[in-house]
DNA sequence: CCTTGCTGAGAACGATCATTCTCTATGGCC
DNA sequence: GGCCATAGAGAATGATCGTTCTCAGCAAGG
């Protein structure tokens, strides 16, 4: 009873491709058209407004990216998983086609707060928060919450650095800052409860 | 001999609101018109595309907003007018029509790497470091250059995550971020040359 | 068979886009 | 007074925007 997949999944690719690459209101239909190979009538049979069409890219791209970042940080102790994010980070960087977050891209141009894209964004942001703060409560953090914001900074402090300079490297940086962070507010250091309960368990993304 | 400063200043002002609020392709002309009061005519003779005259607009935004920034960090020792940026910056992020950064929004909007938007924001990102790493040299700091490097990823980082969430405490983190970074790199716990060289002088922007 | 609904291809719509043009002052300079 | 560049206001241009519509093909179900 369900919609044929394979259009729908080819529709919201060549839409989110061609909106991290170009921008949101510089990519028209006809593009998003002439990419996908799906037409007019079916993408506004599925999507009311081109906004919607977006929104539900960026949801898709949110998925995946985050399928992407938790398969890149799960292997080892809590603590080298939250050292493995700025490796990872840096090949991003270094892809030919990085632009940025979409996320922030998106946020940046859209002027409405009330806009779904906006939501997108938001929620984006919840659940790479909400995975980074799994893997600071797994180290046995007493300020897990905290330092998972603090984390957060770092990602998306180089990410756009990282997207405004071209320098890949924006990565170590912020690797750097994360290994001070761990270590000073190591729990080893008896400023905070000892790490007797770590790697409890894993989010599926 | 020169233009009459008034119009053009009207124009770049109003141009740059309209950007920062809505973006750039969502402007158009028809809105910079009615917003500046300037004529079509004057705006083409003045720049040529209205690429030209955004990037003139954000020029215009870098000097301006440099200079807050400076402004607002030039009060008390080199590690205090560190500390002095995250204050500093949530005030900025609780103004009612904060946006996050307008060069990361431009550089994430366009697409094609060689606009000259895209060179704009690289020098406001280039002129912001240097500035840091002036900070960060006059404390005294031996790796000062990485140091500036991680504290415009704090700074670029909260901007961000307090434009897509809308949480003005994306500063705090921040700023505790960086105390951590100063104490642990402090030139007084013997790793680093001693500060006998502090504030030296201060650029002018 | 006939109907029904989905698909692709593309025409058509009104609106808006960036850019150029016309027209009418206006204000300094000789 | 005459002159000329600049100003604002807005019409015109061709292109492109998001959205809707038409039409032919095709597969499934009665």
């Amino acid at each position: 009873m369900l919609e044929d997949p394979s259009i729908q999944q080819r529709l919201l690719q060549a839409t989110e491709h061609l909106v991290y690459a170009g921008g949101i209101n510089a990519t028209g239909m006809d593009a998003i058209v002439k990419a996908s190979g799906v037409a007019r009538k079916s993408i506004y049979r599925l999507y009311p407004t081109k906004e919607a069409l977006v929104a539900a890219a960026l949801r898709e791209r949110d998925e995946r990216w985050m399928q992407w970042f938790v398969a890149g940080t799960s292997a080892g102790s809590p603590s080298e998983r939250l050292l493995a994010v700025f490796p990872l980070l840096r090949s991003w960087f270094s892809a030919p086609d990085f632009h940025g977050c979409a996320f922030i891209n998106a946020a940046g141009e859209i002027g409405d707060p009330d806009s779904e894209i906006r939501a997108v964004a938001l929620l984006h942001k919840q659940r790479l928060l909400a995975y980074l703060s799994e893997l600071t409560t797994a180290c046995g953090f007493a300020e897990a919450e905290e330092m998972a914001r603090q984390f957060l900074l770092l990602i998306d402090g180089a990410t756009a650095v990282a997207m405004v300079t071209g320098q890949a490297d924006a990565a170590d940086s912020a690797g750097r800052t994360a290994q001070l962070l761990l270590q000073s507010l190591s729990p080893s250091n008896g400023l905070n409860p000892p790490a007797n309960l770590r790697c409890r368990h894993v989010v599926k993304y």
